[in-house]
DNA sequence: TCCATAAAAGTTGTAGGATGATTGGTACAT
DNA sequence: ATGTACCAATCATCCTACAACTTTTATGGA
């Protein structure tokens, strides 16, 4: 039996197996990688290789090397970095509208195929955020929120869904942040997790959908209103 | 005023530069790149930095390197790459369940803001793939439908949701082929873009979302009956 | 002349060493 | 306690050399 020839460069074979440490967790995110001189050691190649395969993981967005201190794992994966860039060129409504129909598909799954941790999940987000409202904290209040959300994309089990979701979310972080500390009202928020949470709990996919474009066209509309004045 | 200092190292400067050459098309697609000794002199600094850029760009899947022969532009986006990846480790559904929350998103804000040039493409299409239908040409029908569903995407004028699209139909192009290769009739792919066409003439939302919705379902029962056996 | 083969030139891949720049910590003097 | 000077660790960049592969050119025999 011959065997196919190992046709990979040693700076791709290098790259693969960092990305698989990466994603394994063997280096976590915020760690600290050995440093060069050792990274030689145990891969078994010169420096420029070695260098080369940091590099590319560098611009891939999963490690960030700091002269003088060293390199650390920056985030496990590549989507997020290569999303970044094409989010950076559009609008952030053109954002917003892709986000909503991955987050009204994911309702849609989310209602068929939740189980129960996914609900109770759910639930610990939507009371958390009942608290943060009520003490009006703002930033509690924000973070429950952004969990809930991401909490039924999860439960949809696609994470293919689920990596695009989280990724375009955590990109509009900030704007949905200060869209959220504007808000006079805490109100409108709170109706829809009780009106989505519900429908997913009887596995309702017509308003679960529902739901979420309602909430769509709501946030749409005080965007443009905003955008206005 | 106090300028912020260039922070940005000699390679991923040079990476950035080599990006926006690729993306402004002075480099094309399938062309080769000068040499490596060409590049240095052109941008003023050593083989490594110059190398450590490339090889950034080869990992991302901008660029190609051939041993022996050069380096040449093998795509002009970086996402491509990066869902590619992302992809080969989801199931088709999963990706399928992806790529129709981005149409049907598409269909109803192509039902809201399309243009006469957008609908001229549509009807060009349908009648492409009714011409093929009647000739039971099986390689053109599926490349005017898949044109079908691109036009429709495009006619959204939401250009991350086009890239996003289009990039998962490019990794599902076989799986469609094959699919529609094995579809016994052609009947219900042209049922619904007579349909769906009418939804997005007359500006119908609603309708637009409903018949991509149905096409969903009858896609997914019909998958579903086929992994079965 | 024509063609197969060999040689040469061009190009990327890998290795190793040298120096500069930045960071983080330590010891010392005030 | 504080600020300074120094030192060690680490990444950034550059340089040279050679290996491996591809393409082109030259060569020699039919």
């Amino acid at each position: 039996m011959i065997q196919k020839i190992n046709r990979l460069s040693l700076v791709e074979q290098v790259a693969e197996q960092m990305e698989q440490l990466i994603e394994q967790g063997q280096w976590k995110v915020g760690e600290k990688l050995p440093p060069e001189m050792e990274l030689m050691d145990k891969f078994g190649v010169s420096r420029n290789t070695l260098r080369e395969a940091i590099r590319a993981l560098v611009h891939a967005g999963l490690l960030e090397t700091k002269q003088g201190s060293g390199t650390l794992v920056r985030s496990t994966s590549v989507l997020g970095a290569a999303l970044k860039r094409h989010v950076k060129k559009s609008t952030m409504m053109e954002t917003l509208e892709v986000r909503f129909a991955l987050e009204k598909q994911a309702a849609k799954m989310a209602a068929e195929r939740r189980t129960e941790g996914d609900l109770a999940k759910l639930e610990a987000s939507v009371s958390e955020t009942k608290v943060a409202s009520e003490k009006e904290d703002i930033d509690q209040f924000i973070t429950s929120d952004i969990e809930f959300h991401k909490a039924i994309v999860q439960a949809s089990g696609n994470q293919l869904l689920i990596d695009l979701y989280e990724h375009m979310t955590d990109l509009l972080y900030s704007f949905v942040h200060d869209f959220l500390a504007m808000q006079p009202s805490f109100q409108l928020e709170q109706g829809l997790h009780l009106n989505l949470l519900d429908a997913i709990q009887k596995q309702d996919q017509a308003s679960a959908a529902m739901y979420v474009e309602n909430d769509m066209e709501v946030l749409k509309d005080y965007i443009l209103k905003m955008t206005e004045e």
